[in-house]
DNA sequence: GTGAAAGCGCTAACAA
DNA sequence: TTGTTAGCGCTTTCAC
């Protein structure tokens, strides 16, 4: 009843030997009706519980994968991590999560651990993309997968939003609207989203015949606190833009609470439209504009490449898929008048 | 460098005995310099790794602790989970996370899993109070805290807020603002927070002499949805409260959502007291006034609590700690005119 | 149907 | 300072 029961406690119990115990545990059959009852009165009786360890050193699998995001504080990773759990659970598997904060050291860290572990799987939203970290999960041919960012060096199978679409049409949308002095916020620029949702940015101004403008260009650090300094050094500026695009939901924050204590009008003033919806989008008038991403399916898709890798060990090339990110139009990005080329000249496209 | 190399490659590679690996490996000293050099190349070489689930099966502790929460996708356990998670580095200690959906069954799976791979130790926050699942883990000598929702049957360590004066003096702010009609949206009252915030608020009415009105208590399920349908209740009323406590964060939020659908004006028409602190609490207006947990705070000292068991496994006695909460006083609560009693009669404590 | 026995990779006591 | 060896609790042949 106390401590630890094992095998033999309850195969003596149930005057059986142990390899039969392991033939009930395991359901593999071959053993009478009766036996099996006894065994499992006996089980029931002196709270047996298999140990992992003795079992994972004979047979591999743990069912067990493991999960690492940079920061289970960005109501992002949770999303993902429902995803990932839904589908895990479906195939019974189990999945434990660490957080990084965002440092490699302590990323890598985990990672051991997870090796260690023995788990069958890592899902992964690395904080440090060139990868040199992850060479031995590889090199212990453990499956992998990284989502929302990618990783440089090795070849992993890879699940990403396409960030350069998703801003590219969020200032497609803000340009259309008549918008021609389009700030951006960034996101660090060693980071895929951070770098791509740049990208969207300079290619719509450039389809769109609009010149990059280094003033209203702030870098960020995907933080809450540099949404808001960004803002406030857009505001600060002489010639001050009349459309703002942040780079992920933190800095959205920040910046719309710079934008409130300024007193600069949103929608007005100023329009705006973020990357990642917000608890607050629709809370603050007007409401916020955004472009969304399909989190929960994320995080299915994930695991289910995942799940893919350890069943099937051959080693099938790298596979990279690109989720599209939704715009939702709300009340942020407003019409810009006058138009400073009615004639449409510099909207051509 | 390939698949997984054992102690006994390393070994092998080293021309040392196993024993002298496990020595260095584990830093026990008494290996010549020389050796030791030997060896840490061989494994570098080699990429070895050692094996969790083999070390585990001798010396028992595998320095990992499991931590379960209800649903990952409130922001406070995030927030619970960093402040355990930092203590949990600081003493060498790792933490893994699973959610439960507020299933017991998943719960009680999880809790499994969490055994048969021998974590030292669990920090729980239960969705099924009254704690029968839990037997398991108490009878295989696993020290446990449970972190913001009690036990019933078990005695084991906990952690909570201070509930009942949370709630109580976020009431006693309206009362003392002149509201008399004073509406909650209560949480589920199997759970500890859902009942103490409730008794709370009840509390508060009796020490000021105002009664319980049927009318004014909505019963929420700590979802966004119940949150929503509690404000439009009591909208409907006919006779309308002049004030709403909301019993935790997603209820706040689905209930401010209702005010600004059904065009109510907040800090005047109703006042609002939420428990617990939100994102969107400083970006809508008038700003809500909230009572605010330490959720860091909280995760910390259950670590540490846990810690202790593990350590000492002498049969202290449960304790148990409340810490207090926080009110933030914003904007959502005004003064109420014209007070029903001027003189101040109804007022006397 | 059931049991005996050989490890899985590691730690720790005991020898040398 | 280093090596030998006995398990830890389990799964899995191979016999019976």
């Amino acid at each position: 009843m106390e401590g630890k029961a094992n095998i033999q406690d309850v195969a003596k119990r149930a005057n059986v030997s142990i390899a039969t115990v392991s033939r009930v545990i395991n359901n593999q059959g071959g053993v009478r009706k009766q036996t099996e009852e006894r065994i499992l009165k006996a089980i029931q009786e002196l709270g047996y519980i298999r140990n992992a360890a003795a079992r994972t050193m004979k047979s591999k699998d743990t069912k067990t994968i493991g999960v690492i995001v940079p920061d289970i504080n960005n109501p992002f990773f949770p999303s993902v991590m429902a995803g990932i759990e839904q589908k895990a659970r479906e195939k019974g598997y189990f999945a434990i999560l660490s957080s990084t904060n965002e440092s490699p050291v302590v990323e890598q860290e985990i990672l051991k651990n997870f090796i260690e572990r023995g788990v069958d799987g890592v899902i992964i939203t690395t904080a440090n993309e060139n990868g040199d970290h992850l060479k031995q999960v590889l090199e212990q041919g453990i499956p992998m997968v990284a989502v929302d960012r990618s990783i440089q060096y090795y070849d992993v199978d890879t699940v990403l939003v396409d960030n350069v679409k998703g801003s590219y049409q969020a200032v497609q949308h803000m340009i259309l609207q008549g918008h021609e002095k389009i700030a951006i916020i960034c996101g660090p620029q060693n980071t895929t989203p951070g770098r791509e949702r740049f990208i969207g940015y300079k290619k719509a101004l450039e389809d769109y015949n609009l010149k990059l403008d280094e003033r209203y260009i702030f870098q960020g650090d995907f933080g809450e606190r540099s949404g808001y300094q960004g803002a406030h050094q857009l505001y600060s500026l002489e010639d001050r833009p009349t459309a703002i695009f942040s780079s992920n939901n933190l800095m959205t924050i920040g910046c719309v609470k710079a934008i409130g204590d300024l007193d600069w009008k949103l929608g007005e003033e100023i329009s705006f439209f973020g990357f990642d919806d917000v608890d607050i989008a629709t809370f603050i008038n007007p409401k916020l504009s955004v472009v969304s991403r399909p989190m929960h399916a994320l995080g299915e898709l994930a695991f289910q490449l995942l799940h893919e890798r350890i069943q099937f060990k051959d080693p099938v090339p790298k596979r990279e898929y690109k989720l599209s990110p939704e715009l939702i139009i709300r009340e942020s990005c407003r019409l810009r008048y006058p138009k400073s080329s009615p004639d449409g000249q510099s909207l051509k496209k």
